[in-house]
DNA sequence: ACCTGAACACCGTTCAAGT
DNA sequence: ACCTGAACACCGTTCAAGT
């Protein structure tokens, strides 16, 4: 087949481009062409650098990876994860309009393993029979991916920053339990705090897997 | 501002061939041209019926909503979340190629709405305090949901079903946790099992907050 | 070796018109 | 009331050509 020799220079110039795009106009505003606009080059240019679009995102969301903190290995395992699910959460901040490609795109670049590794050390140190260790190390990170790109892509925000819309468009009757606990859903939720309360469930889950289930 | 009024006869025949292109050729093939063509009108005739292809594809996410099962309040709690969980699961095995809207677009429908009021429901009776039940809700739905998009978007399977190609790319050196779970690694996942698991871990969870913090 | 230009087969959406 | 047709401003990508 006619797979041309893909160049590497330009490659970084190209991804900020990219990221400075969709941080100004949206995910959707990126495309070969603007992108290549803002370069200075004509469209086709870039397939010498990208197979194609697709692959211009897939290496977006290698750049999302890298940009998860480096860690002290000597740190106990719970501040090593601590660390790396608040690096996961900023990270999704720095980029809220890339990050959902994270779930979207399989991305199985070496910089995914090395994240996934130190994952698998901390859970081994914790206690975590090595059995289980690769299912739990998909349960935190399903759930700190999903935290943060909920965030970010308004799923948290919009629907519970005003629960008074949400429960206005129903009869009271048929949530019962909204109701009952109206005094809650109507006060303005520290996400932070939430965040940091979920991972102390997690923890918890981490170690009742270590004594054994 | 001019929005006109909008009909509603034929929306679910709309719906349906939405999701027929998307199913038999995935969500990039449904377009408004694609959908109108398959009802045999015209792209502009759509606009009588949803103002645009963003409002057409939040009616897909409501769609998703209402094929949660409906649920028996008056079985145990754990059973109730146990049903709508592996319900939502299933309707993302149904639907792979439209699911992972529900991640995208922040819904808040009023079928979302009632989903949202039967977990509530679960986690009151399960006895979690009624401060921590929002909080709990979004971590319980956000791993589901995180689960369910993971495993029909390829998050899981591709890079897992064969982790020997993810090693390869690395020194093992670089990834000692890796090698040392590397017979679990190589070894097929059963995700119906994993799932179980996880909810088993998740109801720790839940207990453990009923129990007082 | 690196980039350009023209072209093809698509998009969502506006506007004015048809029946 | 419901739908059509033509047009506008975009897409990703192929192919052949330029320097």
């Amino acid at each position: 087949v006619g797979t041309r020799k893909i160049k590497t220079e330009r490659q970084p110039e190209i991804l900020d481009a990219a990221l400075a795009i969709a941080d100004e106009r949206g995910l959707d505003a990126v495309s070969m062409r603007t992108v290549a606009q803002r370069i200075g080059v004509t469209p086709m240019a870039l397939y010498g650098y990208f197979s194609g679009k697709d692959a211009l995102l897939d290496a977006i969301v290698g750049r999302l990876l890298t940009a998860f903190p480096r860690l002290d290995s000597a740190a106990p395992w719970d501040q090593r994860l601590e660390r790396i699910a608040q690096g996961v959460r900023e990270t999704a901040r720095k980029y809220p309009a890339v990050f959902p490609l994270l779930f979207a795109r399989p991305s199985v670049t070496p910089d995914a393993v090395l994240v996934v590794d130190v994952l698998y050390q901390a859970l081994l140190d914790a206690g975590v029979p090595e059995a289980h260790v690769p299912r739990v190390e998909r349960l935190v990170s399903t759930f700190v991916i999903g935290f943060a790109i909920s965030e970010v892509s308004g799923r948290f925000s919009v629907g519970s920053a005003d629960p008074r819309s949400r429960r206005a468009t129903l009869a009271p009757e048929l949530l019962p339990a909204h109701n009952r606990l109206a005094p809650y859903l109507d006060a303005p939720v520290d996400w932070d705090a939430e965040f940091e309360a979920d991972l102390r469930d997690l923890m918890g889950t981490i170690k009742a897997a270590a004594r054994g289930r």
